[in-house]
RNA sequence: GCCUCCAUAGUCUAGCGGUUAGGACGCCGCCCUCUCACGGCGGAAUCAGGGGUUCGAGUCCCCUUGGGGGUACCA
């Protein structure tokens, strides 16, 4: 067999040579130890939490090295592809303040365009190069065609679609000889010949050396030293569209563009035999792999699974609906990614993220579950850090996206509402009071006359005369220029002249000899005016709502009560 | 079935041959306190099981078990 004129019958338009390709693409001139990274999702869908996790390390490898992060769309699959998901995506990633130096970007006009000299990054627009290393393949030996006519190309896609539908089991052995004969290694060129004119489609597959019962060792820069069966599948290489499989598009594109590290799913790692006799196959080095554990759910058995597609959380473009600041989840991927960034976080509480001194030999090797419960600390965490502006601006922009009547409100009045949302920020123990934005209108209505839904509950039930006594002489009390001191302190005196302890401590010693407490005569006060028992501090409440406002409460209070 | 990866409390983890097994989230209690939040103190809860190796094992090796992933002309 003459592999040299095969390799011209089944690529005749395929005139470029790799050497030309490797001077198109010359390897980057970046500093010593630079990482050139890369995310490339295939546009079927949403931005995944695991893929964030992934383009997280990719990115952090690349910029903390000095080196490059791109991002390259795999849509090899025109089957799965759904349209303009790879806009949403590079939009998506936008949003999240994910900075690419080169690959895919929307351009002015809002189409996809290229960015970078190491494109096209686009797979769909690569097939030209896919078929010179295919080519020189079949000229080596190494690869060779396969023949399906019409009826068999049929029933292997009806195997997928079947495949698809989850009925998938290997154990049939039918199945696997009949995939099997779909393979053939002994053909003439003749029979090409024949095939070619008669207009049959070919895919190529590799011509396989492994020895199964030989083990490779490879060493993945998270999981450490594997021992992995060599491969002896001949595996697809090129479909019968002629658009390569993963596997040849992974060590093209990786080569030409120059990847140092490769960062992927660790659903991958049964792959590596495919793509070490790939790399080698083609005369490339290989690039370093971090194989990255997936992100867990519990299903109803209360087995982990993978987070997919349809679980809560796994949409990257969702939780800005729920109300997480982006960076909350950021700051959540990255304890997920390295485990002592919480302690740096705590010590160093207004870094950006991108400070820290991110490691690989910190990430953790199997897979954890996603916790909401953590994502909410790590969210309120990052809210109160935040200044009163800051989370004016942030809120602002939110409402006016998902909550037009707050928004109105809060615009109406930045000052005021600047002003609530100062209480108890800043300083060393800040309260912690939200960790969405979603949170934040309940959490503060009060403050608000047409958000006010009071609930008078515990002054009908508490002792009527002094509920009263206090209703119509704390205004009379309250004087703007006290400080929170002096405040208190009028406070103590009412309630002293009530016959309620000022003191706690004097209640507790002696509750006999009081009616009740000082905290008696605060709840009354606090409920009548924020309609509530549980509120900030009443002095910050009072101070910022004003005498006017405070009067109005007060007498809705008294009202409420007959 | 075969291949492969993983295994410290409910969760995320520290540990890298000698530790009272440390921290965070969640949970419970107490304190602080005008309530809540914050904060402080304390508590319940962990080395999957079994064999080795070693003076000594959470840590190294093997097996078992459990769980994940893969086994496509999908990525």
């Amino acid at each position: 067999m003459d592999n040299k004129k095969l390799a011209d019958r089944l690529f005749p338009k395929v005139h470029m040579t790799p050497e030309e390709l490797e001077a198109k693409f010359p390897p980057r001139k970046l500093p010593e130890g630079a990482k050139v990274t890369r995310f490339a999702p295939s546009p079927t869908g949403f931005v995944h939490f695991g893929g964030m996790y992934q383009v997280m390390i990719g990115e952090r490898l690349a910029h903390l090295s000095g080196g490059i992060f791109y991002l390259r769309i795999e849509d090899t699959d025109s089957k799965r592809e759904v349209s303009d998901a790879a806009r949403r995506l590079i939009q998506t990633l936008r949003d999240y303040g994910i900075n690419f130096d080169e690959g895919a970007d929307i351009g002015e006009d809002g189409t996809i365009c290229d960015k970078g000299e190491y494109g096209p990054y686009r797979q769909s627009l690569r097939a030209n190069i896919y078929h010179v290393y295919a080519k020189k393949l079949v000229s080596e030996g190494k690869a060779y065609p396969v023949f399906t006519s019409d009826e068999e190309l049929e029933a292997v896609l009806a195997a997928d679609k079947k495949e698809e539908n989850k009925t998938k089991d290997w154990e049939s052995e039918a199945e696997k000889q009949r995939l099997e004969t779909l393979k053939n290694r002994n053909f003439t060129l003749d029979t090409v010949e024949k095939e070619l004119a008669a207009g049959h489609k070919f895919v190529l597959r590799i011509l396989a050396d492994g020895d199964p019962n030989k083990k490779t060792i490879f060493d993945d820069l998270v999981k450490g030293r594997l021992e992995i069966p060599e491969n002896d599948e001949d595996f697809v290489l090129l479909k019968s569209d002629g658009i390569p499989t993963y596997h040849f598009a992974h060590a093209v594109d990786d080569h030409l563009m120059r990847t140092t590290h490769v960062i992927r799913g660790e659903e991958w790692l049964p792959s590596i035999a495919k793509h070490i006799m790939l790399f080698r196959y083609l005369g490339f080095r290989m690039p370093k792999y971090i194989h990255t554990a997936q992100i867990m759910r519990l299903d109803e058995n209360g087995n982990r699974k993978k987070l997919s597609k349809r679980d809560l959380g796994a949409n990257m473009d969702d939780y800005d609906e729920k109300g997480y600041p982006r960076e909350s989840v950021t700051e959540y991927l990255m304890t997920l990614i390295n485990s002592n960034f919480e302690e740096w976080r705590a010590q160093n509480p207004s870094k950006l993220y991108t400070e820290f001194p991110f490691s690989i030999k910190k990430m953790s090797v199997s897979g954890c579950l996603f916790d909401y419960d953590k994502l909410m600390d790590v969210s309120k965490n990052t809210i109160a850090r935040m200044s009163a502006r800051q989370v004016y601006d942030r809120l602002l922009s939110w409402t006016k996206k998902y909550d037009t009547e707050f928004y109105i409100l809060l615009n109406d009045n930045e000052q005021y509402a600047i002003d609530i949302l100062s209480i108890g920020r800043g300083g060393k123990k800040p309260r912690k009071d939200f960790g969405t934005w979603s949170e934040v209108r309940n959490n503060i209505s009060f403050f608000y006359d047409t958000l006010f839904t009071p609930d008078y509950e515990y002054l009908k039930n508490a002792d009527k005369q002094t509920v009263l006594s206090v209703l119509s002489e704390y205004p009379t009390l309250y004087d703007e220029r006290d400080d929170q001191n002096e405040w208190f302190t009028k406070l103590k005196s009412l309630a002293s002249k009530l016959g309620y302890a000022p003191e706690m401590k004097e209640y507790k010693e002696n509750p006999e000899n009081f009616k009740g407490s000082v905290a008696d005569i605060a709840m009354i006060l606090r409920v009548a005016v924020t309609g509530r028992q549980q509120s900030p501090d009443t002095f910050e409440v009072i101070r910022i709502m004003g005498r006017e406002k405070l009067t109005k409460r007060v007498a809705l209070a008294q009202k409420s009560l007959f």
